[in-house]
DNA sequence: TGAATAGTGTCTTTCAGACAATATGCC
DNA sequence: GGCATATTGTCTGAAAGACACTATTCA
C-alpha cells in the first residue's frame, strides 16, 4: 500500500495557524409543561443583540467538560448536572471573526435546582420554551435542532431522564418529561408498566401529597449514572 | 437570576493562548472473517514507534469533514467512504507537546476499494484487526474502543453497513459483516427475514456464482444516506 | 452424487399498544 | 359526596428468537 508521509510528523505543532476552540451549552430543564433552553443576549458584534447559546473560550489547563460546567456556572450558578458532549461543529466561516471550533454540550438541569435561583433579577440570560426560539447567532439554531434530536432519542433508550428530575418523584412526573420532551401523550397504564420493567427505579416507601387527591408513591432512578436499554 | 457577564464578550479572541486542534481517523474495514482498523507507525518523538491513528492538524480554510477526508486520502488514496464524526478528545495532557483538541471520525470502507491498494508496496500504514491491536499512541487506545462502541450499536438501528460493502453484494455478504462487527453468530432464517423486513434493500435480478453451489442473488442498498430504524 | 452455499416457514414467547374501572385523600 | 390524582390488568397484534429441511450449481 502506498503511504504518504503524515503532514503531522514533518512539523512542529508551533508553526500552524489555530483556531480558536470553544464550548457551547445547551442547557434544558422542564418547567410546567415546556422544555425550556438558557438562552444569553448577545451585547457585541457579531450577532450583536441576537440571542445565543451560552458558552466561551477553552482554557488551556482545562477539560472540554471543565470548560462546559464552568461557563455553565457563570451563567447559572449550578453545577451539579448531568452534562455529555453533543457534536462539534467547526465550518470555517460560522463566526465572522476568526476560525472558531465549537465543542457543543447538553446539560440537564432539575427544576427544584432552577428554583433555587428564581426570584433573583433577571440579567442577560432567559429560558426560552424550546417551541418558542428566537433567532439565534452563529449556527446556534442548528446546533440546538441537532441537542433537541439527540435528546429526544436519548430519552427512548437510557435514563437520561434523571438530569431533569430531584432525586424523587412521582411516576406522573417521570412521565411528564417524557411527554413533554417527545412533545404527545403516554398511556399511563403503559407507562408505567414499561418503566418499572427496565428495573431502573426503586419505591422510597413514602408518599407525596400535594393536594386533595390521593397521595403518590415516590420514587428514585437507583443508578445515578446514565444505563442505556433496548 | 444572577448572571455572571460572558468572559466571551470582554476580550477579543485573538487575546487568547489557542490550542491545536487535530482530527483523528478511524478507518474501519472488513477482511475476511475481521474487522480490521489502519493504524501509522509514528517516526518522531512522542511515542516513537508506536501505532496511532491517522490523522494530523486542521487547516484553517478546510471544514472538519474535509481534514478528516484529507487525513484518509493521505494515508490511502481512498475518499468516497462513510464518514461521521465520532468524539472530541481533549483532556489537558493527552499530547505531551502542547494542548491538542482532537475531532475522532468513523470511516469505513469495503473491502473492495481495498484490494484495489492491495500489492502495492507496504508503507508505514498497517491493517490491524481490531482483536489484536497493538499499544497505541496518546489516548488512541480509548478512542478506539469508543469507536467500536459506536460502530456496533450503530449497526443495530441503521444501514451503517452499506459503508463496508460494494454497491451489490449477496446476503450471506450482509449477514458476515454483521456477525464480525458483533462478533457472534446470526441465525440465518432471521436475518434475512429481519434484514428484508426494513426495506432498505432490493434485489438486482443478478445472480453471483461464485463456486461449485447454488448462485447467490444479489442485493443492494435503496438508500445511499445513512437511514435510522426500530 | 457429493460438496458447498442459497433459500425458505412455523411455533413460541415477548413486548408494545389499545383500552376503563377502582382507590385514596382532601375539601 | 365531589373532586383530583393514583393505581391496576387484559386483550390483541407485531416482532424476536429457536429451530431443519429443500434447492441449485459445479466438480
Amino acid at each position: 500500500m502506498t503511504i504518504a508521509r503524515r503532514d503531522s510528523e514533518k512539523y512542529s505543532a508551533e508553526k500552524y495557524e489555530r483556531p480558536s476552540v470553544t464550548v457551547d451549552v445547551l442547557v434544558f430543564t422542564i418547567v410546567g409543561d415546556e422544555l425550556k433552553i438558557l438562552l444569553v443576549k448577545r451585547a457585541a458584534w457579531p450577532f450583536e443583540n441576537y440571542w445565543a447559546l451560552p458558552g466561551g473560550f477553552v482554557q488551556m489547563n482545562e477539560s472540554l467538560e471543565q470548560a462546559a460546567i464552568r461557563e455553565l456556572r457563570e451563567e447559572t450558578g449550578v453545577s451539579d448536572v448531568y452534562l455529555e458532549q453533543l457534536y462539534t461543529f467547526g465550518d470555517p466561516g460560522r463566526d465572522p471573526r476568526t476560525r472558531v471550533i465549537t465543542v457543543a454540550y447538553i446539560v440537564l438541569i432539575t427544576a427544584d435546582a432552577l428554583e433555587l435561583k428564581a426570584g433573583s433579577d433577571a440579567g442577560e440570560a432567559q429560558w426560552f420554551p424550546v417551541k418558542k426560539i428566537p433567532a439565534l447567532a452563529f449556527d446556534h439554531q442548528k446546533i440546538v435542532e441537532y441537542g433537541l434530536n439527540r435528546l429526544r432519542s436519548k430519552l427512548e433508550y437510557s435514563n437520561i431522564s434523571y438530569g431533569l428530575l430531584s432525586t424523587e418523584f412521582r411516576l406522573s412526573e417521570l412521565q411528564k418529561v417524557y411527554e413533554v420532551i417527545l412533545d404527545r401523550q403516554l398511556d399511563k397504564r403503559n407507562f408505567r408498566k414499561k418503566i418499572l420493567s427496565l428495573g431502573l427505579l426503586e419505591a422510597t416507601g413514602e408518599k407525596e401529597i400535594s393536594g386533595a387527591h390521593r397521595p403518590a408513591m415516590l420514587y428514585r432512578f437507583n443508578k445515578k449514572e446514565i444505563v442505556f436499554f433496548d
